[in-house]
DNA sequence: ACCTGTTGTGCTAACGTTAGCATTGCTGGA
DNA sequence: TCCAGCAATGCTAACGTTAGCACAACAGGT
């Protein structure tokens, strides 16, 4: 069987090698008899409304006048210079505009991970708002290491972005602060009081407070919860609503137990479900802080063979697409992130044309709502109810 | 229960609405309690080398040198100079510095949709790789819609960046050619030959061929293909490798059955097949060539309680989280993407570093794998291996 | 005393674009 | 005939940074 590699370049058959033995074959060809341009590529040279004048006649403020569809230009000459101009293919040299005062038309979004669909969600609502209205996004994961973010925000004041959302670290660096305070900015999901009070998340607290509820209303009486680090906000408040609740349903206090660690690790998902079944007096039912935390739960669960409802109720986080369909269905906290992302972007959009006018300590709040489904029942193992 | 916003501003507790009836719920804060800044954010006049220069009594080109750490200056000028820098908060303007000759240090990536997993994770390898040699990641989606494709590749000439890795649309819009000829650039997955022969991609047509054979060597006789058009580079190596495997095995013309549509789309995933168990001659096997059709064949299977693999034996496409849990575990066909994406990471950083020279036309092929779970057995309805 | 080299710094131009002001040629009213 | 007013365009400076060249001060060798 040919393979592509062939098909594009047709020297003598080299046989691929076996592909279950490497992951990659490198071909250079020697020869350029490819169908892609002879020229040598990123070399070309730029071209300049300068250019475009020298090749009219004209000057180089008539060129940018006319590109600008500046009023005082006739009409012919527009014409000419927009013609001449796509002939020769010349772009704008957004550097040189900044120059001029005008602000860049980027914006950042800074992020731990962008692999957890949390964020990739967010990132796409963004991008899509954003590049209606002409701006680009930068992606910059900070693996929720306070340096790399803070590396992250220097690049991205050098390079005069127009505005950042970010979901900041535990703890950011007192010059990210700084940074941050030079450029219009939105707290997402986390919120650090040093990055000021624009804030859009979720009732974190209140999206733990129902879901543990839940368990206690069912009769739990040994519930575990699972969730990221209390110097994370969203941690300590995610933790407050499972204590809350334990609270509020009367339960003694060593009925509720915390597992705190890494929120973005599958790993660390496993590991810890896996010690708390290996325990004494395991937890009858567990709630989850994090959608990772969740997705490592999960693929633990399933290699043990744990009976859900039966051995254990589980209370997910976040509602990926494999959640609906995971064993008898998860019960999950679901989070109206899309949402979120838009009426981020729209926030920064009004904010980026109005100006730093009306620009008073803003909060938008979120609520959470629990997605019942098959994984909830009383501790005795009868299913509860099963709806998607 | 007390809530976010209630914590976050002493305001007489205005009692929130619903959580089940509203998404969002704003609150504007009349006065500025907040412990946040209290100066207009993003007004913040920016310092220059010159401002620098003024207060240390000096010339601009002395503090532009002590900052780049020239050999010529003395060490206690620097340290004067690098002090007051730090001082004023001064961040450099790469705009001022790109005029002067130097690139950008932003590279790009282009594809139809970050939400996809294979996207994200490549977004991912590629900014960690990106940013550890200093560059910053923009990012693109074009929803495969060239005209979107076209816009996003002006703006990022406009803006300079120093290269770019594309999923390129179909037919990528003439313009967008040369746009990106005058850009170091990488096609990944797809490969259309008008942009140039560097690419990286996976043996698209091999992984469905071996998925196939699979099928047909079960004794499967009547298989359908479920994937993306066969405009797509992707879509047409996919079907071929699939109808290859199917003449191979010296089954008639009409025992394969290919379903095309769009690629990214989960509700077609679910429309496709159940349209496919519907029909009067219903395949007993099938193969899926994209992601999200694959979501969207498990939700529906799911949902309708297809046995799998007694009713219908199931290949799906790269491999998700939930893939391993689903039913009796999903055979997929696995690709080494996150590999793929740190090989593009390093081409490119390479391209950027020594320039156009050996720039020749460039291929690199990487090998799908067949990741045997249990949702494929013979067409009598007994399991077949189940292995993870 | 002169030349040479070194060290540390300043001056100036240039990158591509745009905004303010000046200039040219023309039309129409006094 | 002269000038106001307008339309169309040109000239120049400025944005912040950097590279080339010039310059000043001083040391060491002849």
């Amino acid at each position: 069987m040919l393979t592509l590699a062939q098909q594009v370049a047709p020297e003598p058959a080299a046989p691929l090698p076996d592909h279950a033995e490497q992951h990659e074959c490198y071909r250079w060809h020697t020869e350029g008899d490819d169908r892609g341009t002879s020229q040598p590529e990123g070399t070309l040279n730029v071209i300049t409304t300068r250019d475009i004048a020298e090749r009219l006649g004209i000057s180089v403020s008539t060129v940018g006048r006319a590109l600008a569809d500046d009023a005082r230009i006739s009409e012919e000459t527009k014409f000419r210079v927009r013609q001449t101009a796509s002939e020769m293919g010349y772009v704008g040299n957004r550097a040189a505009r900044m120059m001029r005062g005008a602000s860049s038309n980027v914006v950042a979004l800074v992020i731990p991970d962008i692999r957890n669909s949390f964020y990739s969600t967010i990132a796409h609502e963004l991008s899509k708002n954003m590049a209606a209205e002409g701006f680009q996004l930068m992606l910059s994961e900070t693996d929720d290491d306070r340096m790399v973010e803070l590396r992250h925000l220097r690049e991205l004041s050098a390079n005069r972005v127009a505005g950042v959302i970010i979901v900041p670290t535990a703890r950011p660096h007192s010059e990210s602060v700084k940074l941050l305070r030079a450029v219009p900015h939105l707290q997402l999901l986390r919120r650090h009081p040093s990055l000021g009070s624009q804030w859009f998340g979720v009732d974190d607290r209140e999206a733990l407070h129902r879901a543990t509820a839940h368990l206690v209303a069912l009769g739990h009486t040994r519930i575990a919860y699972l969730g990221g680090p209390e110097e994370l906000p969203t941690g300590a408040e995610r933790l407050r609503g499972f204590r809350a609740a334990l609270e509020e349903g009367g339960l003694a206090d060593d009925a509720g137990r915390a597992e705190l660690g890494p929120p973005s690790s599958v790993h660390h998902g496993r590991e810890a479900v896996r010690r708390l079944l290996q325990e004494p007096a395991a937890p009858t039912a567990l709630v989850l802080g994090s959608i990772q935390l969740t997705l490592g739960v999960l693929e633990e669960l399933s290699a043990q063979g744990v009976k859900v409802p039966g051995e254990l109720s589980l209370v997910g986080f976040g509602d990926e697409p494999g959640f609906s369909w995971w064993g008898p269905g998860l019960t999950t906290i679901g989070l109206p992130i899309q949402e979120m992302a838009t009426s981020c972007a729209l926030w920064l959009l009004r904010r980026l044309k109005n100006g730093p006018e009306n620009d008073g300590p803003y909060t938008s709040v979120s609520p959470g709502s629990l997605v019942l489904r098959g994984s909830t029942a009383p501790p005795d193992g009868k299913a509860s109810s099963k709806s998607s």
